[in-house]
DNA sequence: GCCGTTTTCGGCCCGACTGTTTTCAGTCG
């Protein structure tokens, strides 16, 4: 897929169209980036299937982006950006990730001081020079120098499970304050998306000073960035900034909404208030002036004419027009989940008992859990052959006599082999409860074949799920290609559920997949790949992923009773 | 550069904070 590549290219050319003057052009180039990165589709088979007109269906990409994503594909170029990135060769993605530059200063400091990269303007920073620049001054200086050693340790963008804690912690911490009157966390961890790259908090009170200036001064904080009367922004030492708005009661919920983002929902929605002739902001909603709506997000929605929409949905993907219609999905509850349906053991590649595990899950509530370890030749996760998990079959029976209020239930994770075929023979796999098929080695292969493997897998009637679809880990590897609506299809007819795979590192199954595979009737589970007891907790993270792709609790097949679960695979 | 119940031209979300300025541009979200 070159989506991402040319997104990127998008960014840039808006970057260095900002340069000269603030213009509407760098917004449409901007415009164009989101989509391409939030395109479900590979752009080339858009365009191979209808040329410039099939993309210029898609709204924000009109002739001239078309014909520049045409020529990136025909050529690997777009001339228009080698062109400006002549006029101006600076290292833009690298210096744009310097608090406080911009596309303007940086476009000044490269005219006057030859400044093209990060070692070029450490270089002059260091040496005084940037302070004696016009519109600059000591101040400014002393900022862009902490702020490259800043970038210097910079990890990018953080993984909602590694942050969540962290910011209940801060929560917790600024809540205790008797000047808090309400707070919540905003932005993209709010609308819990898989990683994040900076934190939003907003609290409701009357005396702002004191919250202020008690936040910057809380542990942990390494910089400040800006403190004002009622914003501030800071570093954690644990390298993520997070930003602290503070507001009255009265427009909490116009705050809210506002903060939660996402920028392409809040200016949609800003627009729909337009049109009906009100003013959205921060501060509330209104009409000639006087506020009609604000202190909560369900009347700033209502006000405008819309159902409350879920903070998951809010992308301007589609929920909005959804919304107008009341069609809104019912999403499935953080509560909805009825049992674990993929967790190793002391048997293959983790450390727990079965009966440990057992008693964990039955203090989570769960009314079952499905022991799924792995049936692999691969060595390092101790895979089990056919003769051991019958084996380990009997030991489960002997636990689940044992323990009462939860049923284990017999289950593995085996190894779907190049060929398709499964590492275990079917007179074994025909007596479990649940099959779970997943790729791990042979990952490289290509589109066609890797479909193929996956459908052939499929078809074996004792195949009940597929963990991990895409086998992808955030930040280090973006998984197999798959032609994902053959795979959809083959699913439904087989009736094989599709994972997702809850881990904060997976969370495979993606979003935009997830509202394909229930937009086709195609079930799906969540399970964390538990393999110590603090995996299950990531089952939220599943339970997030699941709500960003609309779907809904009759979607979930671990949401349904012991009985149905098991009913629904073996029918 | 895109778009249309504002419709082929004239708009394009909106406000806080900072630093360098004496009223605002640049940056950020």
């Amino acid at each position: 897929m070159k989506n991402l590549e040319i997104a990127k290219i998008f960014y840039l050319m808006a970057e260095f169209v900002e340069m000269d003057k603030a213009s509407f052009i760098s917004i449409a180039y901007n415009k164009a980036g989101r989509i391409l990165e939030s395109l479900e589709k590979d752009i080339e088979d858009i365009y191979y299937k209808g040329g410039t007109n099939e993309l210029k269906k898609i709204s924000g990409i009109g002739e001239g982006i078309a014909r520049k994503i045409e020529e990136y594909i025909k050529t690997g170029k777009i001339k228009r950006y080698q062109e400006l990135k002549k006029k101006c060769p600076v290292d833009l993605e690298k210096l744009t990730s310097i608090e406080g530059l911009g596309a303007k200063r940086i476009k000044f400091l490269y005219e006057n001081l030859k400044v093209k990269n990060i070692k070029d303007l450490e270089r002059v920073a260091q040496a005084g020079k940037i302070a004696e620049l016009d519109g600059f001054g000591e101040k400014s200086e002393k900022n862009i120098i902490q702020s490259i050693e800043i970038a210097k340790a910079d990890k990018g963008r953080f993984l909602l499970g590694k942050i969540l804690p962290i910011v209940r912690k801060i929560i917790d911490e600024l809540k205790k304050l008797p000047e808090t009157e309400k707070i919540s966390i905003a932005g993209s961890v709010r609308r819990m998306k898989e990683t994040v790259g900076d934190v939003d908090i907003l609290v409701a009170s009357s005396n702002p000073k004191k919250i202020i200036d008690y936040f910057v001064k809380m542990k942990g904080i390494s910089k400040i960035w800006a403190k004002g009367a009622t914003k501030s922004s800071v570093r954690f030492r644990a390298g993520f900034d997070c930003d602290l708005r503070v507001v009255e009661k009265e427009s909490f919920g116009s705050a809210l909404q506002y903060f939660t983002g996402s920028k392409e929902h809040n200016i949609a929605t800003r627009r729909i208030a337009i049109k009906n002739k009100l003013k959205l902001n921060e501060y509330g909603v209104y009409k000639d002036n006087k506020q009609i709506a604000g202190k909560n997000e369900k009347e700033v929605y209502r006000s405008i004419g819309l159902q409350y929409i879920e903070p998951e949905l809010r992308n301007n993907t589609g929920e909005i027009e959804a919304s107008f219609e009341n069609k809104l999905p019912n999403l499935i509850g953080y509560n909805d989940i009825k049992g674990e349906t993929h967790c190793h053991s002391d048997w293959s590649d983790a450390s727990f008992t079965i009966e440990k595990l057992a008693k964990i899950a039955k203090e989570i509530g769960y009314e079952y859990l499905v022991i799924t370890d792995h049936a692999s030749p691969l060595g390092i996760v101790h895979g089990l052959d056919g003769k051991r998990i019958l084996k380990q079959m009997q030991e489960i029976d002997r636990v689940n006599k044992k323990v009462s209020g939860i049923k284990i239930l017999k289950g593995t994770e085996v190894d779907i082999r190049a060929d398709g075929s499964l590492f275990i023979e079917d007179k074994v796999l025909s007596q479990l409860d649940f099959v779970l098929g997943a790729v791990h080695s042979g990952l490289k292969m290509d589109k066609e074949n890797m479909t193929e493997r996956l459908i052939k897998a499929m078809k074996n009637p004792h195949l009940d799920a597929i963990a991990h679809p895409f086998g992808r880990v955030i930040q280090k590897r973006e998984g197999y290609q798959l032609d994902f609506p053959k795979i959809l299809k083959i699913a439904k007819q087989t009736k094989t559920a599709l994972e997702i795979n809850a881990h904060e590192k997976r969370l495979d199954l993606r979003d935009v997949h997830i509202r394909q595979a229930i937009n086709e009737g195609v079930k799906i589970t969540i399970g964390t790949d538990v393999h110590n007891v603090n995996y299950f907790k990531m089952m939220e993270l599943g339970i997030a992923q699941a709500r960003r792709g609309w779907a809904e609790k009759k979607d979930i097949l671990n949401t349904l009773s012991t009985n149905d679960f098991l009913k629904y695979f073996n029918l």
